[in-house]
RNA sequence: GGCGCGGUACCCAAGUGGUAAGGGAGAGGUCUGCAAAACCUUUAUACGUGGGUUCGAUUCCCACCCGCGCCUCCA
């Protein structure tokens, strides 16, 4: 195993990661904001961010990873006013959509998933260091940060203030700022509006302040990993540091990854363009979850995702190879005995789908190891040359993969289902199936192939592909 | 305008100063009762365009064109 390398955008290069705590991974990820169903892009980045912590547990570390759920904003307290609910229970259905939708995409839960809103006093603990330090200032309720009192505001995403200062695109919101670049910590409430009532005054956070709360909350004042998408880069984790940093006079993050967006047919996804799509529409469509997993993964997260029709069909191709390749490890009948070529050759598709991890989460060349494993055992299997006990290596191998993608498990439907989604057809039991199955292989011994191919037929109907292995036996798999 | 990422075959996508991984799709073939799966063969000689450096550039430098993102709350 060599080392891993991540790219940091912090320091606009690529470095050796090691973390701080020996042993430990402390990561933080910009969840949701659940005021609606996440869509497709958002999901691009939790998966990236789920493949980076496989890859890390893959590697011993214990993670210590937080991901926030802000559940109050503007259009969360607007919506929720319109409904005539509560917040708290606005936001609930989108939290459990979201936590469904990280289900279906096989995403771990980080070790901490929080609510925004559960963390309302240690944001104001912090905004009252800010403040005796200096670096706020009260308007009509509210709290802003002075960000010329922070020499270093800039310094991750390079940006030159003075344009800010002098362009005319910053509006003049409802809040009255003595610097237009000043953000709020503390949005004190309008008439009707949800608040809190705390020693800062009533109110409730900006959003900023939250993620610098809870992250340092749960993994101290400096953090190996940052995650979020890149938009998220400027100002959001920017002021992130201005506010941590100046709280603690410590390094907030020693690593910040961003990843790139996905786009749709080579345009930016917007509900304008009615190319805007949420998880549970592409299941809609008849998309699998780790059809959908396998192509967001399959991008190396710093190049932009073009997502298209085109290009789910090929992850599904993609993934249905490698299923089918597992099935064939572990039902395929092959000789007694071993073949020392083939232990070796699982040995090297492992190093080479690490080291491509290894390479700032390269999974496009970690697939490629795996893809050249798949023809090359395909190729040994079809000459006779694979012999059984090699199926373990060979697995081994396939496990490690998916320890990090995993895509492998058939378990679509099941997952499909839990969202709610009913399989059109009805589901035919193992037991009808294998009764089907048993009448085709009596009517093939009997030449009737008529028969034969209408069951087979009957059976695709209804979701099931049968397929005549070589051996004389059959395998089936759903659609 | 400022900052950033990218432009590689039909599509997705690696990659290196010495003439291009992998996947998908297509075509032909092997196997099969037929299919499916799998395998084999095949698909870039302008690696966005134009210059430059070099014995040699897709890979380095410069300019330009195009796409996308950020520039106050969007992953």
């Amino acid at each position: 195993m060599g080392e891993i390398l991540l790219h940091n955008t912090l320091t606009s290069s690529t470095e050796r990661f090691v973390p701080l705590h020996a042993g430990e991974v402390r990561m933080y990820t910009c969840g949701p904001t659940v005021y609606d169903y996440a869509h497709i892009g958002n999901y691009r980045t939790f998966v990236f961010q789920d493949i980076l912590r496989r890859f890390l547990k893959s590697r011993g570390l214990r993670m210590k990873h937080v991901m926030n759920l802000t559940d109050v904003d503007d259009r969360i307290i607007q919506n929720a006013a319109e409904k005539g609910i509560s917040i708290f229970d606005y936001t609930a259905q989108y939290i459990q959509a979201f936590k469904d939708d990280m289900n279906a995409l096989s995403c771990e839960t980080p070790e901490h998933l929080i609510r925004a809103t559960d963390c309302i006093e240690d944001m104001v603990a912090l905004i009252e260091r800010l403040e005796a330090k200096g670096m706020t200032y009260r308007s009509d309720g509210s709290i802003y940060y002075r960000i010329a009192k922070f020499p270093d505001y800039g310094k991750l995403s390079k940006i030159d203030l003075s344009g800010i200062q002098a362009g005319a695109r910053v509006e003049v919101d409802r809040y009255e700022k003595a610097d237009a670049r000043d953000f709020a910590l503390w949005k004190s409430p309008k008439p009707g509006e949800h608040f809190w009532e705390t020693r800062i005054g009533p109110g409730r956070p900006g959003w900023h302040i939250e993620c610098s709360a809870m992250a340092m909350k749960f993994l101290g004042d400096t953090l190996d990993i940052h995650t979020g998408g890149i938009d998220l880069a400027f100002p959001h984790h920017e002021n992130e540091i201005a506010q941590s940093e100046a709280a603690t006079g410590h390094p907030f993050v020693r690593y910040w990854l961003h990843a790139e967006h996905l786009i749709i047919d080579g345009e930016k996804m917007s509900k304008s363009l009615g190319n805007f799509y949420t998880l549970r529409d592409l299941l809609k469509k008849g998309h699998k979850p780790s059809t959908v997993r396998y192509l967001l993964a399959s991008v190396p997260y710093r190049r932009q995702l073009n997502f298209t029709a085109d290009s789910i069909q090929q992850a599904a191709s993609s993934v249905e190879r490698l299923r089918n390749f597992v099935a064939r490890l572990r039902e395929g009948k092959f000789p007694a005995g071993n073949n020392a070529a083939m232990q070796k050759r699982a040995k090297e598709a492992i190093a080479g789908f690490e080291a491509g991890l290894e390479d700032d989460l390269n999974t496009a060349v970690a697939l490629a190891a795996i893809f050249d494993l798949v023809r090359d055992v395909n190729t040994a299997m079809d000459r006779g040359e694979f012999r059984q006990q090699d199926a373990v290596p060979v697995l081994d191998a396939m496990n490690k993969f998916d320890e990090i993608f995993a895509v492998l498990e058939d378990n679509d439907a099941s997952k499909l289902r839990a969202l709610g989604f009913a399989s059109a057809s009805e589901e035919l039991t193992a037991e009808q199936i294998e009764a089907l199955v048993a009448e085709r292989q009596q009517a093939r011994k009997q030449r009737n192939f008529k028969r034969a191919d209408e069951i087979r037929q009957e059976l695709a109907d209804r979701g099931i592909l049968l397929e005549d292995t070589r051996d004389g036996g059959i395998r089936w798999k759903k659609k």
